[in-house]
DNA sequence: TAAATTAATCGTATATTTGCGATATACAAT
DNA sequence: ATTGTATATCGCAAATATACGATTAATTTA
């Protein structure tokens, strides 16, 4: 890539693309819902419900908490998602 | 991957995160932009406002098409891109 | 017919994403 | 203190996405 994403197109454009991108696996998707049904939002019940390793999936919650999708807090030794209503 | 994700994932789950994915970079948000605002939707329109080479943006057409964000006409030697209003 | 225009596709290089096992970290329980 | 439990992170391999120039194909114009 010659020129940098960031001086060819706008920030909400670019904002907008990484929104989308946070939404782009199926996986995300599906903890999305998980966690749409559920209050309790323990990462080792998320683990549960999705197919993939725990390594994966932890790395799919960090990609949805970094976009700003989910909130999560720590409780003791467990980690605790929720989605976040405030966006 | 060991398992394929059609078998991992619903296919409503893959369908979404499909459609999360063409809106997943900037170029492609740029463009549907473009087509938002003019009723002439010629690519080489599209090609002249998106700083990116014509064979990038012509890819990126391709893909909005395919998730069906896009219709795309052929014109004589031109090629008619619009919004898919039905979507 | 020859040259120019428009846009799709091909081939390829590079970057990013995805997935996993292994490991590290941090707390809880014994 | 040791062991067990829960989760994050690391390092790597494989898959996928991105970008571009070159080429092709199909028209239009001279």
């Amino acid at each position: 890539m010659a020129l940098n994403k960031s001086d060819i197109f706008t920030l909400k454009d670019q904002q907008l693309a990484l929104l989308a991108k946070a939404l782009s696996h199926p996986a995300r998707i599906a903890i999305l819902k998980v966690l749409a049904t559920k209050n309790e939002c323990v990462c080792g019940d998320i683990v549960l419900e999705i197919p993939l390793a725990q390594s994966t999936v932890s790395q799919h919650l960090k990609e949805l908490k970094t976009a700003g999708l989910i909130t999560g807090s720590i409780d003791g030794v467990k980690s605790c998602y929720c989605i976040n209503r405030a966006m």
